[in-house]
DNA sequence: AATGTTAGTTTCATAATGGAACTAACAATA
DNA sequence: TATTGTTAGTTCCATTATGAAACTAACATT
């Protein structure tokens, strides 16, 4: 019944969760670890300034920083030796995931902003025009509308046919997404 | 120096924080809020429901579902009298959070499954055909790539100015965007 | 009368968080 | 040479949040 794995008594992971946000979430599905990643996508590298800019305890980013890079997302790069010292570095998968906070920069922009009184905007740096990151569908370049939307299970879901007949069955029942309010 | 609020000893909260995405982690920055949301994408509408599909523990998924409805992202309906039972729907806010979930599971589709093996898919209610999210540049059309974006302060970028300097003479000391490693 | 459904609340042991102080290894300055 | 500064952590500890399970309430169904 219950699609993850319990590693231990206080946290659930969703490493083993046949679904694509839930193992995101085992990451990113937490405050700093975000934040973290949005210093770096804006060129803070070091343990420090990470600290300082966000206010974040020394002990827990060292904790998350590890956690980071053990996933994948920033490399520890020494930049200089005597004494040793690192600085962490998105990765391509650290680039990816600053995609999903640029959309959530978007979201955050529309919905705890005033309209036009955006904190920061996004540039190109080649171009240096304004950049405004969208969640759209690459194969119409639509803007997605989530109310029409309805999933189904892909290849890469469980075969375990108990699992996958009961929660679709609950979505066909319920009509996919929430039929009463599409457009 | 410190850019959030300090609302209680064991959790920041970031609600005043000058950052869109800090903002929006205030309430999505946690592993249950967006796997309810999923689930509310998903159509599941039901105390219940949300509780046996995640698994997540009833006295959790109160709170939960309170910060939620609190926060605008659902909104608890009655469905029915004697016994009054309600069931938690997303709001338009709700749907346009789902958009960023969607931007997510692209992400882990790519980074924790193996290509082509991705759980679960998406399609469009209308046309029927699948639909595939991604960040992009609504100016352009084109994909984003976060490695050739900078940021700059907005017109609604606290005024504090000793704020601004610092911040964004970090930001420019570092060529924005991890420059050595810009495509 | 007994059992089922739905939506919670309560209790409690354990884990994570945040603040602050401390350590280590050097560099720079006076 | 002694003192102070920089950087990257680690350690300690009080407080808070989490998760599991049991319990409550208000009905409906058999």
């Amino acid at each position: 019944m219950q699609l993850y794995k319990v590693i231990d008594m206080k946290r659930k992971s969703f490493a083993n969760s046949p679904c694509s946000i839930a193992r995101t979430l085992d990451v990113l599905g937490d405050w700093w670890n975000p934040l973290i990643l949005r210093e770096s996508m804006y060129g803070i590298r070091r343990f420090d300034d990470i600290q300082r800019w966000l206010g974040v305890g020394r002990n827990i980013l060292t904790r998350r920083l590890n956690l980071l890079v053990e996933e994948g997302f920033l490399e520890k790069r020494m930049y200089q030796t005597t004494p040793e010292r690192y600085e962490y570095v998105l990765t391509e998968k650290g680039y990816d995931a600053a995609k999903v906070l640029a959309a959530l920069m978007a979201f955050g922009e529309k919905w705890h902003f005033e309209p036009g009184l955006e904190p920061i905007r996004l540039f190109d740096r080649k171009t240096g025009k304004r950049v405004r990151p969208a969640v759209m569908d690459s194969a119409t370049g639509q803007p997605i509308r989530t109310e029409n939307l309805y999933p189904a299970p892909g290849p890469g879901f469980p075969s375990d046919e108990e699992i996958r007949k009961k929660r679709f069955a609950e979505y066909r029942a319920r009509g996919g997404f929430d039929g009463e309010r599409a457009l």
